[in-house]
DNA sequence: CTGTTAGCGCGTTCAG
DNA sequence: CTGAACGCGCTAACAG
């Protein structure tokens, strides 16, 4: 190495004084704000990377008065049980740190446990990030709704929900529920069941789409069977609903991992999947189409929905209005129905 | 509101203002650092929470020299379509984001494509973050040995190289290989094979380990099937090489994804499982016990993982010299095998 | 026990 | 086109 012998650069000031020029034309040619001769600026950067010079992003960020990041919350929530082995989360999750890494934001990961109503406030008002993402709004469209009175740079994923709530993104589930709907008329099912949780508006707008895909004379004897989202939980519920007699020749399922579920259940019941009953999901995990058999399932397009999460939260971090964005799912017809 | 009308307070000296004091007294009030009368220290205290103000975290950084967050980084690869739908990473993750909040850190997430072969180095040098945790050493040792021989505070998940590695925790893949070799041999298997990819670290020693296990006699008859470590690859792997005519009669797979892809691809091809066929798999990711049949497999304990990576680092930042810990895996006896 | 002062590393007027 | 000076919000000596 061919350094002055002046030791590591610690900050623009340590490479004004190597440069001969002042920090001011330093910050102008790293950042390239700012007229500066184009002499000088190539110089200067040509220094920099020879030395492998960063800018302090900190103080970068105190000086310009935001953080230069974006807080990503999910449900994490190994100690409660929830969707900790859903890979839609995992999926999401990736396709945000590219989005957002694109923007020039880095990704704040927290892990949520709403236990107290006010977890979100709290969060926010610590200022930590120039804005929220929030994964899944299950039972928190209060809290959700409340922050997001006061609190622009929030988006959130999920259903859309009427009223003053948050700006979100999400797959129309409706349109979802009817897609699931015609798919199993079209297979001649007659005895329909819904499996999931209707608290979730998520879910709740899946069963309503499914209810209205349906013609009348069908409508009024599907089942709802109120199930829990993790695989052991609905496994249990799906196999003691089997167990106490019902035979349903078609069942609609909220997720994916529920409609595994429902698989694995009705098997152990001696039920043959496809040929006795026909089972739809919602979702596409990457695992869907791995089972035996392949599941049917209602692909929700998590890239577009990153994309959009990112692009919506940039937008209102910058003023702009931005409104919520649906997105069209479409149905994967498998080997489970 | 109560509220002077002066406004929301921005910094410790709106506060100080408020209060009648000085800012340094604020900020040894809110720290909690430096003598100071309980009775002011309260009254401050009870100002600030009133107003709802918290201290702006970058500035507090910026001064003491930090940046509060550690990286986490990941191979989320969807572009090159890795482990993206494994769900040990997010198992990992929910654990770290536990950990390392606990400690006071913020965690950044960031995903990785080990194109070029600097990637680690160039974002240490950012000096975005305090700390790097790396998950899955994959193909990258160089590099990662590269890095830390020039930066201490960064710890990786996976198996322990010999020489001048980084500072590793990982499960102890060679015990655990050789529980799936004593466990298939107990099962009267004598026909063996191991799916996976050596030339990842962790699945070297998890073959190293199986073959170690096995009685001399069995051990040279061994098939090394180099598998992807993707479903869709995996099970496109273990189809042509059922098709192909090989027929073992137990097989240990470097990980749970690898196993169930195993067992689909049999069931293909008319086998039974565990009938025809023992299989083992490693990870005891949470679909393991819900496939049919269900995975036996060597558990990895993650919690304990992410627990010591956390700590490792924390120590190493504060200048211990702390090294590689490994954890005992754990043999889970199903239905597969 | 509390206030004053001097930076942490950077961006940005305002002069020259 | 470039430099000097000030301040972002906070902490840590050093005085008093």
């Amino acid at each position: 190495m061919d350094d002055q012998g002046s030791g590591p650069l610690k900050s623009i000031a340590d490479l004004a004084r190597l440069a001969g020029v002042s920090v001011s034309t330093v910050s102008r040619a790293l950042t390239g704000k700012g007229a500066l001769n184009k002499g000088t600026r190539a110089r200067i950067q040509a220094l920099a990377d020879h030395h492998g010079f960063r800018m302090n992003v900190a103080a970068q960020n105190l000086r310009l008065g935001r953080t230069g990041a974006i807080a990503v919350l999910m449900p994490l929530g190994h100690a409660r049980g929830q969707q900790l082995s859903d890979p839609f989360f995992l999926t999401m999750l990736g396709y945000l740190a590219d989005a957002l890494t694109d923007r020039g934001y880095d990704l704040l990961l927290s892990r949520v446990l709403p236990d107290r109503d006010d977890w979100l406030d709290t969060f926010i008002r610590t200022g930590r990030t120039d804005g929220v993402i929030v994964i899944g709004q299950s039972d928190q469209g209060a809290a959700l709704a409340r922050a997001a009175a006061s609190y622009r740079p929030l988006v959130v994923w999920g259903e859309q929900v009427r009223g003053d709530g948050p700006v979100t993104v999400g797959t129309d589930n409706e349109a979802g529920g009817r897609l699931a709907a015609q798919h199993l008329v079209d297979r001649g099912r007659r005895t329909l069941a819904f499996f999931g949780d209707v608290g979730v508006p998520e879910f709740a707008a899946r069963h309503v789409g499914f209810l209205a895909g349906l013609p009348p004379e069908l409508r009024d004897d599907v089942v709802l069977v109120t199930s829990p989202v993790t695989s052991e939980a609905s496994e249990a519920t799906a196999r003691d609903w089997f167990a106490a007699g019902n035979r349903p020749d078609g069942i609609f399922a909220a997720s994916d991992v529920v409609a595994l579920s429902l698989i694995a259940a009705a098997q152990q019941q001696g039920l043959q999947v496809p040929q006795d009953i026909s089972i739809v999901g919602f979702d596409d995990i990457p695992l869907a189409r791995l089972t035996r058999p392949a599941l049917s399932t209602i692909r929700q397009d998590i890239e577009m929905g990153a994309h959009h999460l990112v692009d919506l939260l940039v937008r209102r971090i910058g003023g702009e209005d931005a409104g919520s964005v649906q997105i069209a799912p479409e149905l994967l017809v498998r080997e489970s129905s």
